[in-house]
RNA sequence: UCCCGGAUAGCUCAGCGGUAGAGCAAGUGACUGUUAAUCACUGGGUCGCAGGUUCGAUCCCUGCUCCGGGAGCCA
């Protein structure tokens, strides 16, 4: 006898009439006094249940088996057989089931055969994976994840384990979490009255990382191809259904590079995730158009076979004031893209996804690289029907005089920043990159509408629950 | 953080100035293989918290807490 997943049982992989064990948790059951009950299980190994056909003649049939309910967990021992009913390919007939964990009170078990609010499902975090929609935001996650990685694998790319915690006390925008292990209720000061950082764990103040960019960075100026994928840190209090303070981001690095070929760069990379989610993932995407947003999957399989239209920030503004529209805010050259104007451009102006390039040098970071025209950076934002910015990249500057006048413009001291001046100093090169949120991306695949849905335990303002 | 909206049974919601209802879930029973089965019955609620108005507040008013949508920030 052999222990198989319920995907596999489904699937009938094991042959008809074999000998097989599940073990899983109970969804449903339903009895008919033809002397059966049926039990639906399911493991987490795909989005179905496989149905348990349980005969009265089990010696624990009315001890336990007539009480199961939705959350037990059970092992069973059957012979899978192709299903009288419809609705299933293969049934298991069951000739044991054990009770591996009951159910304490099955009124107050929030998890139920029904449809429950996301609102709710939030306040319990540490069960609605056992809900379809969870199980396959999960599975979904983690074919995303696996995709990327083999995406950069394939084309040379080393992962990078850029460090969480940071002594950068500027990496670019963004509030910090501190990291310290002083205590808080009898700070070290020092003779002016400051508080003497020296005294802290390491030497001085310390957060959570931003951005692994930065860091990045010096593997790339030596292992050409390299990229980040880890957690990171905004301490921003932001309220929005596309915020967290803890989230998961990868930033690619690639050297010899200039703004074109990072376009480029990006929109290979999210073709190929969307094709192998595609391609690995046709029943979770399934049930994600069906229950939860009409045609993801259209939208997946447009952005795999059209090119991305690249445009020029001055031509993008162009387009915007020709537009007619009564936008809120108003549109000017030297203006950031708002909400609005974004999805103005890729959903009506351009219909598809699309790269805005080339920004006026006083709306972007430090570190992007100066245009020959001195009045734009090498900064590109890739856009999307439905979901606005998805990616946000740039070529960096490269060039050492250039860099420390942007740095003093934007009121940051270049000795402060000495160990990332020196990737100018020593063998510097052309060098670009972008970040990718990976939630976001996630939300973007599954067609889930909050951020907080598509990572296990979300963080956000007030709440750190689980 | 700002602007809106919300909080009533385990869940999803309706309702009303005179201390409450439905569906689902749960329990019991019926039903010859069911598919979120169906049907009947039963139990289940300090109507978010604290004040105020009123003879009387779950309902009206104020404050607070929490949640959602939109905005800003961004990934």
């Amino acid at each position: 006898m052999s222990s198989v997943s319920v995907k596999s049982a489904l699937a009938g992989s094991a042959g008809e009439g074999a000998v097989v064990t599940v073990k899983g948790w109970v969804r449903t059951r339903r009895d008919s006094k033809a002397g059966i009950s049926f039990v639906q299980v399911n493991d987490g190994s795909c989005q179905g249940n496989v149905q348990l056909v349980v005969p009265a003649t089990l010696a624990n049939y009315t001890s336990e088996v007539l009480h199961l309910t939705a959350g037990c967990a059970i092992e069973a021992d059957g012979t899978l057989v192709r299903s009288q009913g419809q609705g299933q390919a293969f049934e298991i007939q069951a000739s044991a089931v054990r009770l591996i964990g009951g159910v304490d009170d099955p009124e107050t078990y929030p998890i139920q055969p029904k449809a429950h609010s996301y609102e709710f499902l939030r306040e319990v975090a540490h069960l609605r994976p056992r809900t379809n929609t969870f199980g396959a935001v999960t599975r979904v996650r983690h074919t995303i994840a696996q995709a990327i990685h083999r995406f950069f694998d394939q084309n040379g790319f080393y992962w990078v384990n850029t460090p969480i915690i940071t002594a950068s006390d500027c990496e670019g925008a963004g509030q910090l979490f501190r990291v310290s292990t002083l205590d808080l209720a009898n700070l070290p000061r020092s003779d002016s009255g400051e508080i003497d950082f020296a005294q802290d764990f390491f030497g001085k103040e310390a957060y959570l990382t931003v951005s692994g960019q930065l860091a990045v960075e010096a593997y790339c100026l030596a292992l050409s191809k390299v990229y980040t994928f880890g957690p990171t840190f905004r301490a921003e209090n932001s309220n929005t259904p596309r915020h967290l303070a803890e989230f998961w981001m990868i930033e690619p690095e690639i050297a010899f590079a200039d703004l074109n070929d990072d376009a480029s760069l990006a929109e290979a990379l999210l073709k190929s995730v969307f094709k192998d989610v595609l391609d690995r993932c046709g029943e979770d995407l399934k049930f994600f158009d069906d229950r939860v947003l009409k045609g993801v999957i259209a939208r997946l399989e447009q952005m795999v076979a059209n090119d991305f239209v690249r445009l020029e920030y001055g031509d993008a503004i162009k387009a915007l004031e020709k537009s007619g529209k009564s936008f809120e805010f108003p549109v000017h050259w030297g203006a950031d893209l708002q909400t609005e104007h974004e999805r103005w451009l890729t959903e009506e102006h351009v219909g598809r996804p699309v790269v805005v390039m080339n920004y006026p040098e006083q709306i972007k970071a430090f570190y992007m690289r100066l245009n020959d025209d001195g009045k734009t950076v090498a900064a590109m934002d890739v856009l999307a029907p439905g979901i606005g910015e998805i990616i946000g990249g740039s070529q960096r500057e490269e060039r050492l005089d250039y860099l420390d006048k942007r740095m003093i413009q934007f009121g940051l001291e270049p000795h402060a920043y000495q160990w990332y001046r020196d990737f100018r100093r020593y063998g510097s090169v052309p060098h670009a990159g972008f970040g990718l949120g990976f939630e976001r991306l996630v939300a973007y695949v599954t067609g889930m509408s909050n951020i907080r849905d598509v990572i296990p335990y979300p963080r956000t303002p007030g709440n750190a629950a689980f």
